[in-house]
DNA sequence: AGCACGCCGACT
DNA sequence: GTCGGCGTGCTC
């Protein structure tokens, strides 16, 4: 059959083939298809297939086929019979549960994203396929009468602890896998299909783990109770670096064990599971599955599948491991629950903390957020009597936490074109002469954030962001933080023509570890940020040298502010600790706060205590006073007493609407196109429009508006309304952040 | 998101 | 006169 040319043409023969189908009752459902469509379609089921929803099926789309899944209530009806194009096949796949449907449906009716975004995610966490069968070599019973090699014979011998597959016949045997090919040409060995390994053992509960302290041991019966209770619940697991949280939420997975259910823990970046893993096989014997979006296809395959069969008890992942298949999930873990790590930014908008949450109210399951450092949503939560408090005061193991001092810039001053102060030097000498590590933190990559020019004044600015080119001097060149732009350093400056006029201004951790070398020429220096470390591995294995004392002097970005555990790391220097609160971000102190506190506890966990020096321009700052102090908690009453009063979130509610175009103004226009057009209701406020704190991103220009909204007002039917009451213009996009974390 | 249709410039 | 650029619109 000619494929059909003309859309008529095609509606017609698809009419004409199913006409008999056509004369009894038609059954149409809905199939979600994972492309930013309104809603559902709606497909005709073929007379002898039976479809429920959840079920994955292959559809006609246009020309395409496409994966979809039928989804939940009735069909919509709104197209016509004669435009109705039949399902082509129903999958042999383990349907989409309910809970995965209803979180799907649940965050795209949150974000304002279209479902079928939001099940585009669903379905590349999927296995759509089983997985193929493995096929390996066994000894032939009947072997040929042809000579015997020594490399045939190591094969053979390999082989007789039973059949192995290609990769690892070779491995073992140390023979090429051209000697395997010619033996099985000549009948020696006939290819089976081999039985996948049972990767995902069960954790044993009661496996010995680590003694609990007192402390510990209460805060563990709270959790284990949470569990027990088959219900929802949200606790808030708080206590400081070095308190024994992992291990107290352990006691609630022994639990969600005990009862058959299943666990997710859930941790913003995944280079942090290796310290998990450790700490997991410790407790439980064996290690928990694993989930993040750089899985091989075969190991994802199989890890949804054992998730599917409830194989794999435990699953510990990133945000995508929120989708997964779990027939009895009893407890969610959110560990680090304050990191912004957690808000998805691109594609769908969503914030897995908070989807979490949702995710184990669907299936009647414990969530637990943990932190050292808790977000003030989730306190505010506390003090509402929504979320149970589990607080664990000590650091646990006699370790104390470190004395933090600060450093005054104004009065201790770096020497000229330098970043460390003199106070912040002679600790370090002090501290690497007896023989303990040091770190440096800056949270900022590259050499100079700044390249500017002493001849004329111009600064080296990204053309299509509005950002400075970052000085990237070991790769010699300028690169945009945001897009990605990079130029070679170049020779002269392009405005004026000045030769060895571009200076760099200000440090990032390049330039800080010039100077550490400099000044500290015996020490071993290792850099840390997320473009020397690549991957998980990477970052494990800087972790192993720190620890083997192969390092003296650590210098890092962000990277070195999670979780590690480094025994003789004894002094934490913050180059600087006022780097976060420029710009008008809500959650700057906030976050400020989180970060440094963070990176402080890398300091002195074992028996030498421990010492941090923050570098500050502003020592008399509620920021740097509340780190001094150590009293978080009245820092975060402070920060709730400036927000209550504006309804700022967790007060009130927030959306951003980001309004962008290909000039400046079509943005403007669009952009006070939405402002006229804001709801005018009591408790609501819009903000703006203003141009974007990055005005210019990828070569577009950005407006932003935000909708502030009372808490008890929803803001999604707000937001809804005053969309559909503007026209959508081709050239100009809005993007929607509901409870935005990032204000750029 | 794809993918085709459509209406304007450089080639056989 | 055709090939092909990517703007606009549709997909149950």
């Amino acid at each position: 059959m000619q494929p059909p040319r003309r859309k008529r043409d095609l509606v017609a023969s698809a009419t004409q083939v199913d006409f008999p189908a056509l004369a009894i009752a038609t059954a149409r459902v809905p199939v979600l298809l994972p492309y930013p469509f309104v809603g559902p379609f709606d497909y005709r089921v073929p007379a002898g297939m039976a479809v429920a929803p959840g079920d994955v099926v292959r559809v006609p789309l246009n020309r395409r086929e496409e994966f979809g899944v039928v989804w939940d209530g009735a069909a919509d009806g709104s197209v016509g019979d004669n435009r109705l194009r039949p399902i082509i096949a129903k999958i042999d796949a383990p349907p989409m549960r309910p809970d995965v449907r209803a979180l799907v449906d649940w965050i795209a009716s949150y974000t304002l994203a279209p479902p079928g975004d939001v099940l585009a995610m669903a379905l590349r966490v999927n296995a759509l396929q089983p997985e193929p069968p493995r096929t390996g070599w066994q000894i032939a019973p009947d072997p040929p009468a042809s000579r015997l090699t020594e490399a045939r014979q190591k094969i053979l011998a390999t082989l007789a602890d039973g059949p192995l597959g290609g990769a690892a016949l070779v491995a073992a045997s140390g023979v090429s896998s051209a000697v395997i090919r010619g033996m099985a040409d000549a009948g020696w060995l006939i290819p089976v299909t081999i039985a996948t390994p049972a990767a995902f053992a069960p954790p044993d509960p009661d496996h010995p783990g680590p003694i609990l302290s007192p402390a510990q041991t209460v805060a563990s019966a709270q959790l284990r109770d949470a569990v027990q209770s088959r219900t929802f619940s949200v606790s808030l697991l708080e206590g400081v670096t070095g308190s024994g949280k992992t291990e107290v939420y352990m006691e609630a997975i022994a639990q969600a064990l005990r009862q058959g259910r299943q666990t997710l823990v859930l941790l913003p970046e995944i280079a942090l599971s290796a310290q998990f893993l450790a700490r997991f096989t410790a407790r439980f014997g064996v290690a928990p599955a694993v989930w993040h979006s750089n899985l091989s296809p075969r190991i994802r395959r199989r890890t949804w599948r054992a998730v599917a069969a409830g194989d794999a008890l435990v699953v510990v992942g990133a945000r995508s491991a929120l989708f997964l298949p779990f027939p009895d999930l009893g407890l969610v873990v959110v560990d680090e629950e304050h990191e912004t790590a957690f808000k998805q930014e691109d594609g769908v908008v969503y914030h897995a903390r908070d989807m979490a949450i949702v995710r184990a109210r669907l299936c009647s399951a414990a969530a637990v957020l943990v932190s050292a450092t808790p977000s003030l949503e989730s306190l505010t939560n506390v003090e509402a009597g929504r979320y149970a408090h589990v607080h664990l005061p000590d650091r646990h193991g006699g370790a104390t936490m470190p004395e933090i001092a600060l450093v005054d810039l104004r009065t201790d001053m770096p020497e000229r074109g330098h970043f460390l102060a003199p106070s912040l030097v002679a600790e370090i000498h002090t501290t690497l002469a007896r023989g303990e590590q040091a770190m440096l933190f800056l949270n900022r990559r590259g050499y100079a954030p700044l390249t500017l020019c002493r001849a004329c004044g111009h600064r080296m600015q990204c053309p299509n962001c509005t950002a400075w080119l970052v000085e990237h001097r070991a790769r010699k060149l300028l690169q945009c933080h945001h897009c990605g732009h990079n130029v070679p350093i170049p020779p002269a400056c392009p405005e004026c023509s000045a030769s060895h006029s571009l200076t760099p201004v200000g440090p990032g951790v390049e330039r800080i570890t010039e100077e550490a070398a400099a000044t500290f020429p015996d020490a071993r220096v290792l850099v840390m940020a997320s473009d020397t470390l690549i991957g998980p591995d990477a970052a494990a294995a800087a972790a192993s040298r720190i620890e083997a004392r192969e390092i003296d002097l650590i210098i890092g970005t962000q990277i070195v502010a999670k979780g590690w555990h480094f025994p003789h790391l004894t002094l934490v220097g913050v180059v600087d600790a006022d780097l976060g609160l420029a710009g008008g971000d809500l959650r700057a102190a906030e976050r400020t706060v989180q970060l440094l506190h963070q990176v402080a506890g890398r300091a002195g966990r074992a028996d030498a205590p421990g010492r941090v020096l923050l570098q500050t321009f502003s020592p008399e700052h509620k920021v740097m006073q509340a780190l001094l102090s150590g009293d978080f908690s009245r820092f975060m009453q402070s920060e709730a007493a400036e927000r209550r009063p504006g309804n700022w979130p967790p007060f009130g509610r927030l959306a951003a609407l980001i309004v962008s175009a290909d000039s400046a103004d079509a943005a403007d226009r669009a952009a006070s196109e939405l402002g006229r057009a804001a709801p005018a209701l009591d408790g609501v406020t819009v903000l703006g429009p203003a141009p974007a704190p990055l005005s210019i991103l990828r070569g577009r220009h950005r407006r932003r508006l935000l909708l502030k909204t009372r808490r008890d007002i929803a803001v999604q039917p707000v937001l809804r309304a005053w969309l559909d009451a503007v026209p959508t213009r081709r050239d100009v996009r809005v993007d929607v952040d509901v409870d935005p974390v990032s204000f750029l």
